[in-house]
DNA sequence: GTCTATAGAAGGATAGAC
DNA sequence: GTCTATCCTTCTATAGAC
């Protein structure tokens, strides 16, 4: 296995990546064929428009959210809470990693083009309900260390605007500190939660801060 | 006084209304001109690049923060939290004036250029860093209610970042349940930090929800 | 499926008259 | 300060040979 990458792959490859640095509008489709190594019969057989190609990008990020994002920090941590701020770390690496020229794929893409291609904000939607639904597993896993009237649905999507709030704030500041301290008032808050739980119920193990993991 | 507009200033409110609904990539100097009502000579007379403009348009955001945002809600509202969300329930209703095509002026912009654009970074910061001042006075406003630990300019970070965040998933989903979820979320954590302090300190009077006043 | 060549529109920006 | 005309580049997309 493991064969040549199909030249379908590698457009979607590098569109993904040209559109994530410079966005939808400031990519063109010049650019991309130089990155994929493809001229323009080529990428044109494949993708009639510019936008079935950010149809496909959104599909590839769809695909791979468990293996490029959930998978990794699920191997390393199993508590539950502490998955859901593993996985905001991961952005924080991103940040840091690339000297805070990326953010999120689809947060980007999603102010950019939504007015503008509403054929496109199904799919958009669909990537932002995934990663929803993963952090909602995350909090059901942990039920009872929170109080019984917390919707975990609610609470999951809150931590999703977080993330992307507080990547937007770093990404324009080129420093970490807005994100992580977005981050750090979150965790205040889930941990005003589960206090507020504990007082009425069974004491829990002491939490591990992600470093330690 | 209220002499006639100036071209300059036609210009400058083109762009930014323009910029607000198609982004900046997604705006052409052709259009901006039709819009203002002016030529092409007299656009590039006053801005000799596109990005003159956009610096432009941006100063007038920081410029109009007070009596565009800020002072309709402070002249409503009295209590400092209620003005927090009182200035957050100000963006849901343009989100549902507009039917979810315009969100934060500044945060979509800051996503778009902030790359591409670096000599623009400073005055997107400098806009969020007055919305994160104005917020950050009224928890100071408020300081008896919260915990000594907190740190209100911390808060106000958040806010914002929950207030970016929202807007975004709204525009996604063409829906106000996003963002109210999230504001509603962010009311919830607030007042856990308040519950928290009156346990501690004197009770104070009951808090009343925007829709009351 | 991939190649070259190119159409046709729109992009930002400039020159020079008035 | 504003006008018209236009330059040059880039853009998305297409045509037709191989």
């Amino acid at each position: 296995m493991n064969e040549t990458i199909s030249t379908r792959d590698r457009i979607v490859e590098a569109a993904r990546d040209l559109f994530l640095v410079n966005g939808y509008n400031g990519t063109g489709m010049s650019q991309i064929q130089t990155a994929a190594g493809v001229r323009g019969g080529s990428l044109y057989y494949f993708f009639p428009t510019k936008e079935d190609l950010l149809l496909a990008v959104l599909d590839w990020y769809r695909t791979h959210i468990w293996e490029g994002l959930l998978q990794p920090v699920y191997e390393r941590i199993s508590d539950p809470v502490e998955r859901i701020f593993g996985v905001l770390d991961s952005y924080r690496q991103l940040l840091l990693m690339f000297e805070f020229e990326l953010g999120c794929p689809i947060g980007n893409l999603a102010l950019e083009v939504s007015n503008s291609h509403p054929g496109v904000r199904a799919l958009l939607q669909s990537n932002f309900d995934n990663w929803i639904e993963a952090i909602e597993i995350c909090i059901q896993d942990a039920r009872d260390r929170f109080p019984k009237e917390i919707e975990p649905k609610q609470i999951a999507l809150f931590t999703l605007a977080v993330l992307e709030g507080g990547l937007m704030l770093s990404r324009t500041s080129r420093s970490a500190e807005p994100f992580e301290d977005s981050i750090a008032v979150l965790r205040d808050y889930y941990e005003r939660l589960i206090r507020d739980e504990i007082s009425w119920s069974a004491p829990r193990q002491s939490p591990l801060s992600p470093h330690e993991l």
